[in-house]
DNA sequence: TTATCTTTTGAAAGCGCTTTCATATAGCGA
DNA sequence: TCGCTATATGAAAGCGCTTTCAAAAGATAA
């Protein structure tokens, strides 16, 4: 029961220099080096020049808790997503880093498993380790907690949704509208018996969206869901998959099955093949995202592709401009992309 | 160009109560208010009461950066992944904030897209954070990165990976042993010829130990892998589908396909089925990771699952096991488990 | 009841940095 | 060269909290 003496933590080397120890050796005021690191414009070549040599010397490495408390900037940007495990969210975060780790800035992140109570602690711990500004994924949630994230001024960003009339800043794109897009592709094709499998709708207003941009298109055309054609899972393959046994079971048959995630539409296709349906000729597909199998999987899913990277550097983007006190416009919502592949075709007559 | 009304973040709130005010609302001195938060058995329950309502009134939230400033604990831990945007480290970084956001701390991120300049960057930047432990994956990377992180006197973890000879803590496994278990079954199964599809090995020791692995376990029996028979591309389906039609085009063909990562196997299985080619019959083909979609995609991927969020789990609790002061024992390797599906089996006579 | 020991509490000194404010220096025109 | 303005620097006061240290309160024993 010994610490491993190779790795234990012990109190064995300098412990860190400090902006006095550099001011110090470079034979300036504290003040001076402060400034050197905050704003270098304003100090004099010859004395910035010293400055960075001590820093360099001394391998000083500036205390942001002390920095944070004296300027009241913590340079943290909080990002609470419903999950983390899938390409979805993860590429929204990778792009969030990318674009804000030039201005000096660090994501901290946390996964609320698309439960509102997991998303209030999470976002509770991150006010008070005094992240700058704030991403969310979605708008539909209590009203006490944007009176939370008001009340400390946070400037947040909403994204993965679009157009909450005003209320919020989002950057996202109108989910309903993408859903309406890829409903009527299939009605141009001559589709009318429709089913539909969707990711659960509470708490969760993408997947809400979704649903309703598909009620919408149909009854544009005087068509309705059969809500037993409506099929409610947590995401994934073998929901899909056994999703779709179920939807084909019941006579009459859909032409047509509208898939609210890709993840749904990859089981739905595989149980194509293991039912020996063929697609699209028995049944046209269409997924939602264009995850990365979206390409490859015969015979080529029919998707919409949504802007997750666009999102998370766009988001990024905003609350940098927010911080740095720029006017900044009220985002857009973005644009999203039908990509027709080879799931979807005109139904057997 | 003026700024929408509805979210521009003005001062017109209370600026947030601090500790002092809770403290006079209380009655008592700034100190017991803090005991109260830091260590509530050592205060007297009337005082504790009357403080908690104090706090409940005023809505107070601490003030993190003038807690780490006075503590000299940020509440933060580190977390430096080669990529976000694959459900592979986004499992292990999810499990890793579920373990530690019960004891307080949160994640802050980072992904360095496989290169080392970026994740010294990354690593500077926490390091002024002042984050309190920090989590990598893998351990090949330059010694003056380790000797900056031990000179902060920061804990660490490794991840990913598993025994650096007790130069480095590690929550992983053997990524060696677990692609010779692979190889080893194809052995088993009669195979002599053999290819593999790699990740890029430069600053990856994870795709570098399997596929020394692969070549360990052919030596073993007296094979060697021609090194024209090892296609290494970055991850992804497009790429093991293109090194697949590579590999088969050339006589005398393989009969078993190692892949470095389900990603290229999914490819690879793909491209089969576009050949004309029955797996395992013409070819066995086995993947790494076990990945969301390798139960699912017929015939089935025989594949290595890895403990992706057991490795989360674990390096959380190591990391808050060393906040703690405990006795830490060196962590063990982890174990892998070799999932025979269908997609490997005897070569045709 | 009083003396002694323990447990709680409060006063005050920072933690390491930023940021006014006042002072010193440099730059410029006359 | 001198005075004036513009610019660069330093002194010092915190930022909001934790944490020693000493004092007060409570508990215990005599």
């Amino acid at each position: 029961m010994t610490i491993n003496p190779e790795y234990a933590f012990k109190a064995d080397t300098k412990p860190g220099a400090t902006l006095e120890d550099v001011a110090r050796e470079a034979g300036v005021s504290p003040a001076t080096v402060s400034r050197c690191l905050n704003n270098p414009g304003i100090v004099r070549p010859l004395l910035k020049a010293k400055v960075d040599a001590a820093i360099e010397k001394l391998d000083y490495v500036p205390h942001g808790a002390a920095r944070s408390l004296a300027s009241r900037r913590s340079r943290l940007i909080g990002a609470i997503f419903p999950s983390l495990d899938s390409a979805l969210f993860g590429g929204t975060l990778e792009a969030l880093q990318s674009e804000i780790a030039g201005s000096g800035y660090t994501p901290v992140v946390a996964s609320s498993n698309y439960d509102p109570e997991q998303e209030r602690n999470h976002l509770r711990n991150m006010l008070a380790s005094g992240i700058d500004a704030l991403m969310l994924v979605g708008a539909a949630r209590e009203a006490s907690v944007y009176r939370l994230i008001r009340q400390r001024q946070v400037p947040y960003v909403l994204t993965w949704v679009a157009g909450t009339d005003g209320a919020h800043p989002c950057i996202g794109f109108d989910n309903r509208a993408a859903a309406a897009a890829v409903t009527r592709h299939l009605l141009d094709m001559g589709h009318r018996r429709f089913a539909m499998i969707s990711g659960a709708t509470a708490n969760n207003d993408r997947a809400a969206g979704r649903l309703a941009g598909v009620q919408a298109a149909l009854e544009e055309r005087g068509l309705t869901l059969d809500p037993t054609r409506i099929i409610t899972r947590p995401f994934g393959v073998e929901e899909g998959r056994a999703a779709l046994r179920l939807l084909m079971a019941r006579e009459p048959r859909p032409t047509a099955i509208i898939c609210g995630a890709d993840p749904f539409a990859y089981g739905a296709l595989l149980e194509c093949q293991t039912l020996g349906l063929t697609v699209p000729d028995d049944l046209s597909i269409t997924g939602f995202d264009d995850m990365w199998l979206s390409a490859s999987l015969p015979p080529g899913l029919t998707t919409l592709r949504t802007p997750r990277n666009e999102m998370g550097t766009l988001a990024g983007r905003y609350m940098l401009s927010v911080l740095a006190g720029e006017e900044t416009l009220p985002p857009r919502p973005l644009d999203f992309e039908l990509i027709v592949r080879s799931s979807t075709g005109p139904p057997r007559q």
